[in-house]
DNA sequence: TATATTACTATACTGTTGTATAGTTTCTGT
DNA sequence: ACAGAAACTATACAACAGTATAGTAATATA
């Protein structure tokens, strides 16, 4: 009994932690904006820091670098003057599209209920 | 051509809100591992306690709160000695399924594939 | 009266995330 | 030689999430 209940806690575990890795791997002011910049189209570091509106360089620079470790973005140095460097969505950040997709349906469908609750009782 | 630049930003921020909305529901330390003891059955204040690994009163009271706010769960008083609450998942916290199994199925992928990175080159 | 239980709240602290501001390197046009 | 741009890095700080520890109200039992 005790054992029982200690191997479904344990199970339990084991499927909330990739569920935490992935929110983590989301989770923070400025991946997505990042990440949905660069769904758009290849982007240098600057262009990014005008899309991605108020990001500071260092903030951009750590999660570029963050994002790169976990292989959703690759990192292409162009031998050009100026050097550029280009940030790429790699086809593994593109496998995210299904979580994006089901974050952005609830959060759509949350953001309607609380308009209509709103509606029925706009003082809250 | 400066408008439609604008246009589209101004779009991408509209489809950004709703999933960072669902992202931050579910993101910090405790809101999972509390949803996650509530889906497997209704729970009072000590139960969940128990069950979280970890957690402090007063965090378990705060994200109780904030996820009764949020509509996702349930508070139950029962007029008796002692004071007993019962917490429950609302059935609206219940379609938050989607989401979290495709977060759960993306981590999974996430974890293999850092798994077989690991094994080419285990020292990273 | 003292102690125990449940479901909390209060206060003070730490640690991580993010901000503000400035500086560095490499190159090139003037 | 100097200014300017790109892509950063360094340092110090602020704000917020989370922790540690203690205390409260209601009720019951010894």
């Amino acid at each position: 009994m005790e054992e029982s209940l200690k191997l479904d806690h344990s199970e339990c575990q084991n499927k909330i932690r990739p569920v935490r890795d992935a929110l983590e791997l989301l989770s923070g002011k400025w991946k997505l904006p990042i990440i949905l910049s660069l769904w758009l189209g290849d982007k240098r570091f600057s262009e990014v820091s005008k899309e991605v509106n108020g990001i500071t360089d260092r903030m951009l620079s750590k999660e570029l670098r963050d994002l790169e470790i976990n292989g959703l973005v690759k990192r292409v140095i162009h031998d050009s003057y100026p050097v550029v460097v280009e940030y790429t969505l790699t086809d593994y950040g593109k496998t995210l599209k299904p979580v994006i997709d089901a974050l952005g349906i609830w959060g759509m469908a949350h953001r309607n209920r609380l308009m209509s609750e709103w509606k029925k009782n706009p003082t809250g």
